[in-house]
DNA sequence: TGAATTTAGTTTCCAAGTCAATTAAATTCT
DNA sequence: AGAATTTAATTGACTTGGAAACTAAATTCA
């Protein structure tokens, strides 16, 4: 009895990396033109709720491996959108704040983010999303 | 009246982020035991129907810009897994053809990524990895 | 036909990411 | 206490990816 080979199509990492380089695309678009990366929006949503974090919990909730995030940071702090400030109980840890000009710029930001995540919304429909957000959340 | 922010986990670009990262990091750790990228599999996968493609189809299919498909065919040249040729129609085409030895490699490799996949349809169940197979393929 | 344009693939230059090593601070253990 | 270990973040060497420029072949059109 053979085995017939599935389509790349059908496995699941290729339908995952389609559908992320497909949104990615035209997220990587809107955000050029506000001077940001994909991460560093994330950083910058992540802060803007005034939570304080330090880089290593930055790191995960942001998606981001240690060495990529103190090198984005440093690029983000230079542009003024964030500031490090070296933790009181901890010396080794580093809390990661959003700056003034990073929350105004968000405010842009967010608009055009907003308005992507509309027209996702709009092409899957209320429920597929939903649905969509519940089965990823189970992979993550 | 005042919009309440979403969490970023809400987002569907983070959440398929989000996923993304976790699959491919335990694709990655697989494959790389067989010294191959995820992209150098997804490129071995797809000609290994024995379909005749061009570089230009193959970066459409495989989800790799062209100039980032050059340079990893490059390296599979030289690694010994694909080989060009090219096409007798239009000398601007080059079609890629997987050699024995890629042919040798996908069956190995293949037997990790049918364990991975395995995994995934266990964890998500058989209706929830059709479900999100289809609603991907509506983001693509 | 042959000059101008378009198309396919590659190359170049530069920006960004990874892995492993490093620094500095905190914690553990004797 | 203080030596040894662990932890947090960064740095350094190297690899890979992207945008734009380039080469060569095919096609269009005057």
């Amino acid at each position: 009895m053979s085995e017939l080979q599935n389509p790349i199509e059908d496995y699941v990492s290729y339908a995952l990396a389609a559908a992320h380089r497909a949104v990615n695309r035209s997220l990587v678009a809107r955000l050029k033109k506000h001077g940001v990366q994909i991460e560093a929006w994330r950083i910058m949503e992540i802060l803007d709720t005034g939570r304080r974090l330090t880089m290593g919990e930055l790191a995960q909730i942001a998606l981001i491996n240690p060495p990529a995030l103190s090198k984005l940071v440093d690029r983000m702090v230079s542009n003024g959108f964030v500031h490090r400030q070296s933790a009181q109980n901890d010396h080794r840890q580093v809390n990661l704040l959003i700056t003034a000009l990073g929350q105004k710029r968000m405010i842009q930001i967010r608009a055009e983010i907003q308005d992507q995540d509309d027209q996702i919304l709009q092409q899957l429909g209320d429920e597929q999303t939903k649905k969509l957000l519940d089965i990823l959340g189970g992979l993550s």
